[in-house]
DNA sequence: TTACACTTTACACATTACTGTAATGTCAAG
DNA sequence: CTTGACATTACAGTAATGTGTAAAGTGTAA
């Protein structure tokens, strides 16, 4: 696809790095997001290039690439990007202190938790209102419209 | 609050109706919704005013208050506003079946169950977390932050 | 009558996480 | 030298469900 050497030699901002700079589509596609969420989590200060190149392409190295790597992982566990930024700057600064990311990741918990007692709550009554349903008939006669309508909601 | 046989008085559209009709802002109050919130839902074609008064203010009735309440009632389920404008409308079309309403009910069973699905992975996946961490020491010994950062999301 | 609450319309904004567009510039290959 | 893929910036739009605003008109209570 693209070979990066040609682009790297005429940066001045990457200083000396073991492994090459890649522009924004290829590590897009090597972690599979699109180029315009690169560019978005840069403007939410989640990542950032390590430098660019004479032309002002974004240039990455493989710190950005673990990064968004972190940022995948913490999305899968529900972790907000706002969270994730959090989590990304505990992880940077040596100062700050594990009971941070655990207020957080248990913060998270309990809304997951919450979540998913107000769904089992709907699954319970969608699945009550499906089993008095048989389906036939016409629509005046079906118990799924008739308990929507009720007075009280059973 | 407001008296509204003054302004009934002024109404030819709304043919004699037992049940007095109010302004927007009491059958808010009511149903416990806000005004933009009605007008927002007559937007999206899913109540109407039975009238207008003599100053063009909507005028509802009875059937407004009841369809209120049945599309709280669908929405407590999990049902989007779409679904629930699909399900009022086989409610007064006499010729739709039932089946349709049953249709629907299912779909949105089944999204709720994946959706539980999703949140149960991620509950344990931060429950496990938040386990590995004592909350005690800094960033850098932090097993949540390691854990993300790590090459395989164990 | 004056003050104030309520209504009207049309439109913009909030949230989250993107996605797309326009206008323009860069680069390797044929 | 042109073509096509890729890049740049800035900004608008999407989905879902509302919330808020402005500028104007209307209704009611003191």
């Amino acid at each position: 696809m693209v070979d990066s050497t040609t682009a790297t030699s005429a940066v001045a901002s990457v200083t000396a790095n073991a492994t090459p700079a890649v522009r924004i589509g290829a590590l897009a596609q090597r972690v599979g997001v699109a180029t315009e969420t690169l560019r978005y989590y840069e403007r939410l200060g989640l990542i950032a290039p390590a430098g660019r190149s004479a032309a002002n392409y974004r240039l990455y190295g493989e710190v950005a690439e673990r990064r968004l790597l972190f940022i995948r992982r913490a999305q899968a566990l529900g972790f907000s990007l706002e969270d994730i930024g959090e989590l990304l700057s505990l992880h940077h600064r040596s100062e700050a202190s594990a009971a941070e990311a655990k207020r957080i990741t248990e913060a998270r918990l309990r809304e997951v938790e919450a979540k998913i007692r107000d769904l089992e709550r709907m699954r319970r009554g969608l699945a009550e209102l499906s089993a008095t349903c048989s389906g036939e008939g016409s629509a005046a006669e079906c118990p799924i419209l008739a308990s929507l309508a009720a007075s009280s909601p059973k």
